[in-house]
DNA sequence: CCTTTACTACGAAATCTTTCGTAGATACTA
DNA sequence: TAGTATCTACGAAAGATTTCGTAGTAAAGG
Protein backbone atom coordinates (compact mmCIF):
# COMPACT_ATOMS: atom_id res chain seq x y z
CA UNK A 1 0.00 0.00 0.00
CA UNK A 2 1.31 3.45 -1.10
CA UNK A 3 -0.71 5.91 -0.92
CA UNK A 4 0.13 9.47 -2.91
CA UNK A 5 0.32 12.14 -0.56
CA UNK A 6 -2.61 14.11 -1.16
CA UNK A 7 -4.22 10.36 0.00
CA UNK A 8 -1.95 10.51 2.74
CA UNK A 9 -3.67 14.07 4.16
CA UNK A 10 -7.12 12.63 3.66
CA UNK A 11 -6.31 9.20 5.35
CA UNK A 12 -5.00 11.21 8.64
CA UNK A 13 -8.52 12.61 8.70
CA UNK A 14 -10.05 9.92 8.91
CA UNK A 15 -7.82 8.49 11.18
CA UNK A 16 -8.29 11.46 13.82
CA UNK A 17 -12.13 11.73 12.93
CA UNK A 18 -13.53 8.91 11.97
CA UNK A 19 -15.99 8.33 9.26
CA UNK A 20 -16.77 11.45 7.74
CA UNK A 21 -18.69 12.99 4.74
CA UNK A 22 -16.63 14.52 1.84
CA UNK A 23 -17.03 17.72 3.10
CA UNK A 24 -16.42 17.28 6.42
CA UNK A 25 -12.70 15.78 4.96
CA UNK A 26 -12.98 18.69 2.61
CA UNK A 27 -13.23 21.25 5.67
CA UNK A 28 -10.67 19.82 7.26
CA UNK A 29 -8.26 20.24 4.83
CA UNK A 30 -9.01 23.73 3.44
CA UNK A 31 -7.51 24.81 7.08
CA UNK A 32 -4.11 24.10 6.01
CA UNK A 33 -4.68 23.96 2.21
CA UNK A 34 -6.22 25.97 -0.45
CA UNK A 35 -8.24 23.05 -2.50
CA UNK A 36 -11.51 22.23 -4.24
CA UNK A 37 -14.65 20.98 -3.21
CA UNK A 38 -14.54 18.44 -5.88
CA UNK A 39 -10.73 17.44 -6.08
CA UNK A 40 -11.09 16.01 -2.34
CA UNK A 41 -14.47 14.04 -3.65
CA UNK A 42 -12.54 12.77 -6.68
CA UNK A 43 -9.57 11.76 -4.91
CA UNK A 44 -11.98 10.31 -2.30
CA UNK A 45 -13.52 8.58 -5.18
CA UNK A 46 -10.32 7.04 -6.02
CA UNK A 47 -9.28 6.01 -3.02
CA UNK A 48 -13.00 4.08 -2.72
CA UNK A 49 -11.75 2.59 -6.14
CA UNK A 50 -8.98 1.38 -4.69
CA UNK A 51 -10.05 -0.13 -1.46
CA UNK A 52 -8.89 2.36 0.70
CA UNK A 53 -11.81 3.78 1.39
CA UNK A 54 -15.17 1.81 2.18
CA UNK A 55 -18.39 4.42 2.10
CA UNK A 56 -22.16 4.17 3.30
CA UNK A 57 -24.39 5.83 0.72
CA UNK A 58 -27.26 5.69 2.99
CA UNK A 59 -27.86 9.42 3.28
CA UNK A 60 -27.53 11.73 0.09
CA UNK A 61 -23.82 12.52 1.44
CA UNK A 62 -22.24 9.47 1.57
CA UNK A 63 -20.16 8.83 4.57
CA UNK A 64 -16.36 7.51 4.24
CA UNK A 65 -14.20 4.96 6.42
CA UNK A 66 -11.02 3.82 6.20
CA UNK A 67 -10.03 0.09 5.36
CA UNK A 68 -6.56 -0.09 6.06
CA UNK A 69 -5.03 0.37 9.93
CA UNK A 70 -3.17 3.39 10.42
CA UNK A 71 -0.43 1.63 11.98
CA UNK A 72 -0.08 -0.78 9.13
CA UNK A 73 -0.51 2.07 6.87
CA UNK A 74 2.77 3.35 8.80
CA UNK A 75 4.67 0.44 9.25
CA UNK A 76 4.56 -0.01 5.48
CA UNK A 77 5.81 3.22 4.81
CA UNK A 78 8.32 3.53 7.06
CA UNK A 79 10.06 0.43 5.72
CA UNK A 80 10.06 2.02 2.50
CA UNK A 81 11.55 5.49 4.33
CA UNK A 82 14.09 3.20 6.04
CA UNK A 83 15.61 2.43 2.68
CA UNK A 84 14.83 4.95 0.61
CA UNK A 85 16.20 8.09 2.46
CA UNK A 86 18.07 5.83 5.24
CA UNK A 87 20.04 3.31 3.35
CA UNK A 88 18.35 1.04 5.40
CA UNK A 89 19.46 2.05 8.56
CA UNK A 90 16.50 2.30 11.18
CA UNK A 91 19.01 2.99 13.79
CA UNK A 92 20.20 6.28 11.79
CA UNK A 93 16.84 7.73 11.18
CA UNK A 94 16.10 6.94 15.26
CA UNK A 95 19.24 8.76 16.13
CA UNK A 96 17.97 12.02 13.69
CA UNK A 97 14.59 11.61 15.35
CA UNK A 98 15.52 11.78 18.58
CA UNK A 99 17.94 14.70 18.49
CA UNK A 100 15.64 17.13 16.38
CA UNK A 101 12.70 15.90 18.28
CA UNK A 102 11.50 16.79 21.64
CA UNK A 103 9.59 13.93 24.13
CA UNK A 104 7.83 14.09 26.98
CA UNK A 105 9.02 11.91 29.76
CA UNK A 106 6.50 9.24 29.29
CA UNK A 107 7.50 9.17 25.78
CA UNK A 108 10.97 8.73 26.61
CA UNK A 109 10.35 5.93 29.33
CA UNK A 110 8.34 4.13 26.52
CA UNK A 111 11.51 4.19 24.19
CA UNK A 112 13.88 3.48 27.14
CA UNK A 113 11.48 0.30 28.28
CA UNK A 114 11.71 -0.60 24.44
CA UNK A 115 15.43 -0.25 24.15
CA UNK A 116 15.53 -2.44 27.19
CA UNK A 117 13.78 -5.44 25.58
CA UNK A 118 16.02 -5.38 22.34
CA UNK A 119 19.37 -4.86 24.75
CA UNK A 120 17.96 -8.52 26.24
CA UNK A 121 17.22 -10.20 23.16
CA UNK A 122 20.80 -9.16 22.04
CA UNK A 123 22.83 -9.82 24.94
CA UNK A 124 21.48 -11.20 27.97
CA UNK A 125 23.37 -10.94 31.25
CA UNK B 1 15.22 20.25 -0.94
CA UNK B 2 12.62 17.73 -2.05
CA UNK B 3 14.51 14.87 -4.35
CA UNK B 4 11.86 12.47 -6.06
CA UNK B 5 12.03 8.98 -5.79
CA UNK B 6 14.13 8.58 -8.56
CA UNK B 7 16.55 11.52 -7.54
CA UNK B 8 17.50 9.76 -4.17
CA UNK B 9 18.26 6.50 -6.13
CA UNK B 10 21.37 8.33 -7.27
CA UNK B 11 21.91 10.53 -4.12
CA UNK B 12 22.13 7.05 -2.10
CA UNK B 13 24.69 5.42 -4.98
CA UNK B 14 26.71 9.29 -5.08
CA UNK B 15 26.32 9.14 -1.18
CA UNK B 16 27.57 5.98 -1.10
CA UNK B 17 30.01 5.34 -3.77
CA UNK B 18 31.81 9.00 -4.14
CA UNK B 19 31.86 11.40 -7.91
CA UNK B 20 31.01 8.75 -10.19
CA UNK B 21 30.02 8.88 -13.92
CA UNK B 22 26.70 7.57 -14.55
CA UNK B 23 27.84 4.51 -16.29
CA UNK B 24 28.82 3.47 -12.25
CA UNK B 25 25.64 4.78 -11.13
CA UNK B 26 23.68 3.19 -13.71
CA UNK B 27 25.46 0.13 -12.92
CA UNK B 28 24.97 0.55 -9.35
CA UNK B 29 20.92 1.32 -10.16
CA UNK B 30 20.54 -1.84 -12.19
CA UNK B 31 21.88 -3.86 -9.32
CA UNK B 32 18.54 -3.58 -8.12
CA UNK B 33 16.20 -2.13 -10.98
CA UNK B 34 15.58 -2.33 -14.72
CA UNK B 35 16.34 1.12 -16.47
CA UNK B 36 17.99 2.60 -19.41
CA UNK B 37 20.94 4.36 -19.37
CA UNK B 38 19.43 7.31 -21.06
CA UNK B 39 17.20 7.68 -18.12
CA UNK B 40 19.62 7.59 -15.58
CA UNK B 41 21.47 9.95 -17.80
CA UNK B 42 18.82 12.26 -18.10
CA UNK B 43 17.98 12.21 -14.52
CA UNK B 44 21.36 13.40 -13.66
CA UNK B 45 21.23 15.90 -16.12
CA UNK B 46 18.26 17.43 -14.59
CA UNK B 47 19.32 17.43 -11.25
CA UNK B 48 22.41 18.89 -12.04
CA UNK B 49 20.28 21.55 -13.48
CA UNK B 50 18.63 22.10 -9.91
CA UNK B 51 22.02 22.07 -8.61
CA UNK B 52 21.59 19.19 -6.64
CA UNK B 53 24.51 17.37 -8.58
CA UNK B 54 28.22 19.32 -9.87
CA UNK B 55 30.03 17.50 -12.61
CA UNK B 56 33.65 17.56 -14.10
CA UNK B 57 34.12 17.40 -17.60
CA UNK B 58 37.35 16.99 -17.99
CA UNK B 59 36.84 13.92 -19.03
CA UNK B 60 35.28 12.41 -22.04
CA UNK B 61 32.38 10.95 -19.45
CA UNK B 62 31.71 13.63 -16.69
CA UNK B 63 31.93 12.77 -12.63
CA UNK B 64 29.10 13.93 -10.81
CA UNK B 65 29.51 14.38 -7.19
CA UNK B 66 26.73 15.64 -4.76
CA UNK B 67 26.19 19.29 -4.08
CA UNK B 68 23.90 18.75 -0.63
CA UNK B 69 25.20 16.69 2.28
CA UNK B 70 23.38 13.55 3.31
CA UNK B 71 22.44 14.20 6.64
CA UNK B 72 21.07 17.70 6.29
CA UNK B 73 19.06 15.99 3.55
CA UNK B 74 17.54 13.08 5.66
CA UNK B 75 16.87 16.04 8.12
CA UNK B 76 14.55 17.44 5.97
CA UNK B 77 13.04 14.61 4.83
CA UNK B 78 12.74 13.35 8.23
CA UNK B 79 10.72 16.62 9.32
CA UNK B 80 8.20 15.70 5.77
CA UNK B 81 8.31 12.44 6.68
CA UNK B 82 7.07 12.90 10.25
CA UNK B 83 4.39 15.20 9.47
CA UNK B 84 3.08 13.23 6.46
CA UNK B 85 2.96 9.98 8.15
CA UNK B 86 2.87 10.16 11.79
CA UNK B 87 0.95 13.20 12.50
CA UNK B 88 3.59 15.19 13.67
CA UNK B 89 4.53 12.71 16.47
CA UNK B 90 8.50 11.33 15.78
CA UNK B 91 7.99 9.43 19.23
CA UNK B 92 5.31 7.37 17.78
CA UNK B 93 8.32 6.77 14.30
CA UNK B 94 10.79 6.09 17.00
CA UNK B 95 8.71 3.60 18.89
CA UNK B 96 7.91 1.78 15.36
CA UNK B 97 10.86 2.31 14.07
CA UNK B 98 12.58 0.41 16.99
CA UNK B 99 10.05 -2.24 17.16
CA UNK B 100 10.74 -3.54 13.62
CA UNK B 101 14.22 -2.94 13.09
CA UNK B 102 16.86 -4.91 14.90
CA UNK B 103 19.94 -2.81 16.28
CA UNK B 104 23.29 -3.82 17.55
CA UNK B 105 24.77 -3.22 20.74
CA UNK B 106 26.33 -0.35 19.87
CA UNK B 107 23.89 1.26 18.36
CA UNK B 108 21.61 0.58 21.22
CA UNK B 109 23.97 2.30 23.38
CA UNK B 110 24.13 5.12 21.08
CA UNK B 111 20.47 5.68 21.24
CA UNK B 112 20.25 5.07 24.92
CA UNK B 113 23.26 7.57 25.24
CA UNK B 114 20.72 10.50 23.13
CA UNK B 115 17.85 9.59 25.57
CA UNK B 116 19.78 10.15 28.40
CA UNK B 117 20.92 13.47 27.28
CA UNK B 118 16.61 14.23 26.51
CA UNK B 119 15.61 12.54 29.83
CA UNK B 120 18.27 15.37 31.57
CA UNK B 121 16.93 18.58 29.57
CA UNK B 122 13.14 16.99 30.39
CA UNK B 123 13.68 16.72 34.04
CA UNK B 124 17.27 16.82 35.65
CA UNK B 125 17.52 14.74 39.00
C1' DC C 1 40.75 4.60 -42.28
C1' DC C 2 36.41 2.57 -41.31
C1' DT C 3 33.45 0.26 -38.12
C1' DT C 4 32.00 -0.45 -33.63
C1' DT C 5 31.44 1.23 -29.10
C1' DA C 6 30.59 4.65 -25.46
C1' DC C 7 29.27 8.98 -24.33
C1' DT C 8 26.26 13.45 -24.11
C1' DA C 9 22.20 16.21 -25.46
C1' DC C 10 17.60 16.64 -25.88
C1' DG C 11 12.77 16.27 -27.31
C1' DA C 12 8.96 14.07 -26.43
C1' DA C 13 6.12 10.02 -25.12
C1' DA C 14 4.32 7.56 -21.20
C1' DT C 15 2.79 7.43 -16.71
C1' DC C 16 1.19 9.05 -12.40
C1' DT C 17 -1.02 12.50 -9.55
C1' DT C 18 -3.76 16.39 -8.69
C1' DT C 19 -7.05 19.73 -9.97
C1' DC C 20 -11.14 21.47 -11.74
C1' DG C 21 -15.31 22.32 -14.71
C1' DT C 22 -19.68 20.77 -16.00
C1' DA C 23 -23.83 18.14 -15.66
C1' DG C 24 -27.52 15.98 -13.37
C1' DA C 25 -30.13 15.00 -9.16
C1' DT C 26 -32.09 16.10 -4.81
C1' DA C 27 -33.14 18.97 -0.88
C1' DC C 28 -34.05 23.36 1.09
C1' DT C 29 -36.12 28.14 1.24
C1' DA C 30 -38.52 32.23 0.25
C1' DT D 1 -43.19 26.27 -6.93
C1' DA D 2 -39.22 28.78 -8.64
C1' DG D 3 -34.77 29.52 -7.38
C1' DT D 4 -30.71 28.50 -4.73
C1' DA D 5 -27.64 25.46 -2.44
C1' DT D 6 -25.46 20.99 -2.00
C1' DC D 7 -24.39 16.67 -3.36
C1' DT D 8 -22.37 12.90 -6.69
C1' DA D 9 -20.30 11.44 -11.10
C1' DC D 10 -17.05 11.87 -14.38
C1' DG D 11 -14.12 13.45 -18.14
C1' DA D 12 -10.39 15.72 -19.04
C1' DA D 13 -6.87 19.40 -18.35
C1' DA D 14 -2.77 20.52 -15.85
C1' DG D 15 1.35 19.27 -13.56
C1' DA D 16 5.02 16.42 -12.15
C1' DT D 17 8.01 12.55 -12.83
C1' DT D 18 10.05 8.94 -15.35
C1' DT D 19 11.32 6.69 -19.45
C1' DC D 20 13.18 6.19 -23.83
C1' DG D 21 14.46 6.96 -28.80
C1' DT D 22 17.30 9.39 -31.87
C1' DA D 23 21.07 12.20 -33.22
C1' DG D 24 25.63 13.78 -32.97
C1' DT D 25 30.41 13.27 -31.52
C1' DA D 26 34.57 11.39 -29.94
C1' DA D 27 37.41 7.41 -28.90
C1' DA D 28 39.05 2.66 -29.62
C1' DG D 29 40.13 -1.47 -32.27
C1' DG D 30 40.79 -3.92 -36.25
Amino acid sequence: MKPTDAELEILQVLWSKGPSTVRQVHDELTKTRDVGYTTTLKLMQIMQEKSILGRTEEARSHVYHVLIGEEETQKSLLDRFVETAFRGSATKLVIQALGQHKASREELDEIRALLNEQLNQNSPD
